[in-house]
DNA sequence: TTGTATGCGTTATCAT
DNA sequence: ATGATAACGCATACAA
């Protein structure tokens, strides 16, 4: 294996020094037309390309940011993911991404990150450590900025108004006349689900209903199917007549039950969707859905991380809220007289 | 800023040479047990980490892979990439991504990949490159293992078994009694695409049926609308009694607009969906759907590529076949009598 | 068995 | 204006 071509090379070739070929290469400092001509001529003749490696443990900075997450299979995680690293990319980043489903994995990866000299992470993590004494971003000495969640150490992120998403759901349901509103979102274990529960309680309590706690689903896997609890709620003596889920598995299992009873979307079952806009194509009729910006959400998560990097970020923790948006679809109408 | 903890401070600390704390902590060459204690003292007192660049930088090998793709939002693409980061993971590697939709990235991205002395590259580009003079993939110098895709230069790789995958779907219509078969797939401008097409013709003409292709719709984006499509396929005198689409988009547009021109599915109208479990779950009734493990893909790209970067690969080149399986929902009923 | 010294490829500092 | 050289942090060949 024969060795790369090296500075050292070109500036052997071009009868220079090597602090001269980098001067030029990088255009820092003097150098005369003449040097720069001879420079630029030995790089095409060996076809030089830089180590960033190199590059990178000399200047200190890797121009890497890493992407720690449950998982990319999951829809909404794999379309922020995608945006970031579009934008990462226009910026000048590389993105890393590492996933981890537990705190030790977490632990393990801040760690790898900050080891391999990455400049900033970027985190949607599947624990929000409660006790900040056993939480492994606390410790990380590289910037952070969290996606949609609450820990109790301050960090700078980017939060979803799940609350007031919830709020606009279920008054929209109020107007049609439901008074039985099925929910069917993610653990309240994490942000999203705990926001939603909390707008969703909000809006039945000033409205004057009850909170009935039988007809909310709140796994915590995003892959758990609905069906078995959607079956057991469409017995009960007072049926919810109108349902709120999330996109992935609980939206479509719950549907797929109300079919099989032989109740139609949306004369008998009102249905709200949450969730990014392709999945929720699949479905006929079209479905009202809650969504919210994915591309605001990355970019505004790409906007702290360089911006806490280049140092140019206020010294306070600053927080981005990102709106949800009602889709009006066909998937709801006037509840039924009962 | 303060310096980071380097082996010299362990060294200095322990009362030991630089070299002896590497040995140690490496456990490579001698060292005797008194030695070593003194060492390990000195690492925990300190809380020494090392520098996984400066590592990497004098071992020549930087554990990391990079992912090569258009668009992790695709489902198909996110699925595949969260498995081989999960395997990369267990094999001690990173995984660095990467997209590019273009060639000019694609070069741009390989040479990136390069000179930031990545280990290997999985890439399922978006040009298969028909012109071997202008593959930017030829003139890579890592080990290069593409999935699902053909170019003319001869690289490892993992495909799928898409020409036989449709020639169950289509033989699973025939025996129903079909003869008019839509396929709404993706460009043939790619191997997906391509070998789909085959399989169809292929089993139309064994079946003596003609072979028409103003029933055959194959974008180039997997992100296009299949609804114009589908409704003027819907007028014509002779409509497709029955349809084999990709689910991302184009199952559900078809089935869209199938539904609203008052089709029901499956008694006016059969449907087979390719593609990823969760967002074929989404429909109702449950569709019988073209699937592939995803799984075992991303097992074989991970075992190719790593083989390949430690050398016990053979010379010639690999192809792993990924075979395709037809699960039956209840979208699809005996054609009817027109 | 342990210590010393060199190289990896850059960039940056300092002489000249 | 340009050249020589140190430094980044580690691993390793070789000397002791």
């Amino acid at each position: 294996m024969t060795r790369r071509i090296s500075v050292h090379d070109v500036a052997k070739a071009a009868g220079v020094a090597v602090g001269s070929v980098s001067r030029v290469l990088n255009e820092s400092g003097y150098a005369s037309a003449d040097l720069r001509q001879r420079v630029h001529d030995a790089v095409a003749r060996l076809g030089y390309q830089p180590d960033y490696t190199a590059r990178h443990r000399r200047t200190q900075h890797s121009k890497t940011i890493g992407y720690l997450l449950p998982n990319i299979a999951n829809p909404h995680l794999a379309v922020h993911l995608s945006e970031v690293e579009r934008l990462l990319q226009l910026e000048g980043y590389s993105l890393l991404v590492g996933t981890s489903e537990h705190p030790e994995r977490d632990r393990e990866l801040l760690n790898f990150f900050e080891n391999r000299r990455l400049e900033g992470v970027i985190a949607s993590p599947m624990t929000e450590y409660r006790d900040p004494a056993t939480c492994p971003f606390a410790n990380c000495k590289l910037p952070v900025v969290l996606v949609d969640r609450d820990l109790t150490h301050p960090f700078d992120s980017v939060l979803v108004e799940h609350r007031l998403g919830l709020r606009q759901a279920v008054k929209y349901l109020l107007t049609l006349g439901h008074r039985r509103i099925a929910l069917f979102v993610s653990s309240a274990a994490l942000r999203p689900g705990r926001e939603k529960l909390i707008g969703y309680k909000e809006s039945l309590e000033e409205a004057g209903l009850p909170f009935d706690e039988r007809i909310v689903f709140m796994p915590d896997s995003w892959l758990e199917s609905s069906k078995a609890h959607m079956a057991e709620i469409l017995n009960f003596d007072q049926p919810p007549t109108s349902l709120i889920a999330i996109g992935t598995q609980l939206l479509s299992g719950a549907v797929h039950v109300a079919c099989k009873m032989g109740l139609a979307i949306p004369e008998d079952l009102s249905v709200i969707g949450i969730g990014t806009a392709d999945t929720m194509d699949l479905m006929y009729p079209p479905v009202t859905a809650l969504r919210y910006d994915f591309q605001r959400s990355a970019m505004a998560a790409v906007r702290l991380i360089v911006e806490r990097i280049n140092g140019v970020a206020p010294t306070g923790v600053r927080h981005v809220q990102i709106a949800s948006e009602l889709i009006i679809g066909e998937s709801c109408a006037i509840a039924r007289k009962r």
